[in-house]
DNA sequence: CTTGCACCCGTACCTAGGTATAGGGTTCAT
DNA sequence: ATGAACCCTATACCTAGGTACGGGTGCAAG
């Protein structure tokens, strides 16, 4: 049961990517460099197709591949100190619940709308821009 | 009280982006021609400062121009059917609550980093992929 | 041994979303 | 009535995040 072996092509399409999207991501510093054949080829551990998995959502939500880079380092730096990881991970955590905050914002003004909709047939009074009118994050007691 | 006159510089430091983003989002449809003065000079009102925070926001969620155009739009085509507009905006629910998903697993992966980091010293186990091993919000990819 | 497919590297190119520059008009306080 | 601070259009340029291309190698099947 050989599941220690996957060659680029391989990762590629079980991640969904192409590639020299693969490449790019390890000359980035996305991907650490991988084992080679004797004839120089890339060999991967099944993990990375998690890993590149990952990016991708990540990239959806909105992250850039230079945090996501961060967010990766804070798994793979078995030498970062723990306050480090803390404290960068804390700062993540704020950065996601600010998104949070907004994104329920912007369902709630959808949700409003499609109800408005429903009544007779006009779309007046549209909630979409006052919906994000209040930061993004804002602690509401509810 | 005339607060019905902003030129576009001044929208432009009112909103945070400078001016030749105005423009260029103009140019793309997201904001619609405004009045001109008899020279020429746009003149907005006072609610394009929200319109444009909205694109914004919206854009660090990973929206992109082309995504939070269909946003506005449904808020601005007071023409469109009642249908079709609710159908667009649980379009975008779907959306909306699959990014949510996904940001809530992976806060949950950072908290349990941040946990595991507390007790020993040591970053092992390390919770960041496993976190969104499974699919966001029950839905593939689109 | 050659055909075909996957791989290698380096470099060039592409799209989205801006940002800057050139060359000119407007406004308004001094 | 002039100069600083703004505005106009058009066009060129920039960064992020890929994608494609050219020329060469590895290797299994026919």
């Amino acid at each position: 049961m050989t599941h220690e072996a996957m060659r680029i092509g391989q990762l590629a399409s079980a991640a969904g990517v192409n590639v020299q999207t693969l490449r790019y991501y390890e000359r980035r510093g996305l991907l650490r460099e991988p084992e080679r054949t004797s004839a120089g080829h890339r060999e991967y551990p099944e993990e990375a197709v998690r890993r590149v998995r990952f990016i991708k959502r990540a990239q959806e939500l909105g992250f850039t591949l230079k945090e996501i880079e961060d967010l990766l380092r804070l798994r793979d730096d078995r030498s970062a100190s723990c306050s480090d990881v803390r404290a960068a991970a804390r700062t993540k955590m704020e950065d996601i619940d600010r998104k949070i905050g907004s994104l329920r914002a912007m369902r709630r003004a959808l949700a409003i709308l499609e109800r408005s909709c429903t009544s007779d047939g006009s779309t007046r009074e549209c909630p979409i821009l006052e919906a994000l009118d209040d930061a993004p994050a804002r602690r509401r007691t509810r």
